[in-house]
RNA sequence: GGGGUGUUCGUCUAGUGGUCAGGACAUUCGUCUUUCCAACGAAAAGCAGGGGUUCGACUCCCCUACACCCUACCA
């Protein structure tokens, strides 16, 4: 396809769940690699000890698991590599592309809020960047990196065009710390060179960062990944995302019932376009999906949409597929593990149950007729249909079906017979007769239901029903 | 304070100087029906504001407004 091949990363920091936006992040990642055959890496950031975590990673492994996110060899952590990190500041170092600041924390401090109280720039000089060894204290020192003083960075960006900053509005950042621990932003752009990712995709949010980085490319001579910095993702109100939105995590929309193809295509389809393409497969998505289709303006989250587009998943899902779904689904957010014959009994009707539920919650709610047992209780809006009136009716109605032929078309002409002889419409005897079979007042058609669950249950949910 | 980015129906978006500004979700109203599930049909709804450039701007330039990001020995 390509010369290059292509490597992404998706490199989340372990300090939580699998975020919601972090999740598109990662699927743009996979979908740019896996659609042009190249490698899609997964780095753990975790430099920060103290607010990572050994559950937030694998928080982080189950989310894009579940959601079909496949990665390429071992997740690697950007701690470990650390040894490396510091042995590219200090090569800059000895190269005097980088020198020892000794200037202390509480200098830095004091400084930016001086400047802040005069209205100045708070951008740090350090004293000491042309500073000889030889005057050098016996101090704690930090390593920085000497970043042009004039002219332009601009970094050329495969989402917002070309970027460009005036190199006296960026400082000399750190790269080592004073206990000689790496900071991210050279950490990052080590590990990106050494696993050799060709493309950088990520949130917005690192577009600034990108021209910081761009100097510790330079600096080592290394060629620069192509980036593209995707707008992030707002809650629903257009505000940045945050607790107060509720389900930040993938692990809550699983919750509600969404299937991961269906947020696959959902999330693909926020901030990315195909023309007027809104309901795709996997393998549609891996064939169109490209950098130049990312918009570049920030997107809000709609739940009704990915409702909407999950349905369309689930009547289209391969059957085994969406049976895996939904164990999960129950198993996970439903406390409730179906056993061998409730899957058995789902798998037979799951051809009449996913044409028409939007979610798992919504499609289990349908499978109640076979997934619960005799006798059925019926909820509030089911009882309303069950009345003296029309159990009197389903009595009737009793004695036809027992005697009637089990198919689909006897069915349908017994009981179409049998309302016009009670001059009826046929939704009077359907409603009361969904209810007995189901107990709800919302299921999959009466004939679908009596074909699957057979004459002999049939007609005991009738008896239940008529008895009480 | 400094720097960067963004702004097309309520929402996701198509659109790169000439279009009745298209699609989808949602909404409203209908239709169908065996279901307050679903399906189907129709309607309504938009280029943030102001200046330019041009024969002609949603599209190009400038300004304003608003939003977001960076400005840490966090990532």
């Amino acid at each position: 396809m390509s010369d290059t091949p292509v490597v992404t990363r998706f490199a989340p920091s372990p300090t939580g769940f699998l975020h919601i936006g972090g999740a598109r992040t990662a699927l743009f990642n996979w979908l740019y690699a896996r659609g042009r055959g190249g490698k899609f890496l997964l780095r753990i950031e975790d430099t920060d000890r103290a607010r990572s975590t050994p559950e937030a990673t694998q928080a982080i492994l189950d989310g894009l698991t579940w959601l079909g996110l496949d990665w390429d060899g071992e997740a690697t952590s950007q701690f470990e590599a650390a040894t490396r990190h510091a042995e590219v500041a200090h090569q800059l170092l000895s190269e005097g592309k980088a020198y020892k600041c000794f200037s202390t924390q509480e200098e830095i401090a004091a400084f930016r809020e001086q400047a802040k109280a005069e209205g100045r720039s708070t951008l740090f000089r350090s004293p000491w960047r042309d500073v000889p060894e030889a005057e050098h204290p016996d101090a704690p020192f930090v390593i920085r990196i000497k970043a042009p003083q004039d002219g332009e960075i601009s970094i050329q960006d495969a989402v917002q065009g070309e970027v460009t900053w005036k190199a006296e509005t960026l400082d000399d950042m750190i790269l080592l710390r004073s206990d000689g621990t790496p900071v991210y932003m050279l950490a990052v752009v080590v590990d990106d060179h050494d696993m050799g990712v060709t493309h950088v995709i990520r949130g917005d949010d690192h577009l600034a960062n990108a021209a910081r980085q761009s100097m510790i490319y330079t600096a080592m001579g290394w060629d620069l990944p192509t980036f593209a910095h995707i707008p992030l993702i707002h809650g629903p109100d257009g505000k940045k995302l945050s607790k107060r939105h509720g389900a930040l995590g993938v692990e809550e929309y699983a919750a509600m019932g969404y299937t991961p193809s269906g947020l696959r295509n959902y999330l693909a389809r926020l901030g990315w376009s195909h023309g007027d393409d809104e309901v795709f497969t996997d393998a549609q998505a891996l064939e169109w999906f490209d950098l130049s289709g990312i918009g570049k303006a920030p997107a809000r989250l709609d739940f009704k949409k990915m409702e909407n587009i999950c349905g369309h998943h689930i009547a289209m899902s391969d059957d085994k597929v969406l049976m895996r779904d939904i164990e999960h689904y129950a198993a996970n957010d439903m406390q409730q593990n179906l056993s061998q014959t409730q899957k058995d009994k789902l798998a037979e009707a799951l051809s009449v149950l996913k044409g028409n539920s939007k979610t798992l919650g919504a499609l289990l709610d349908k499978a109640h007729f076979i997934l619960g047992s005799r006798p059925f209780t019926p909820d509030e809006k089911a009882a309303k249909q069950l009345n003296s009136v029309s159990r009197g009716i389903l009595k009737e109605l009793t004695p036809h079906l027992q005697t009637a032929t089990w198919s689909r078309e006897m069915l349908e002409s017994v009981l179409n017979d049998f309302a016009a002889s009670k001059e009826m419409g046929f939704g009077k005897l359907a409603g009361p007769l969904r209810a007995a079979l189901s107990g709800r007042a919302v299921s999959p058609s009466v004939f679908d239901m009596m074909m699957l669950i057979g004459q002999e249950e049939t007609l005991a949910r009738l008896e239940d029903a008529q008895g009480t």
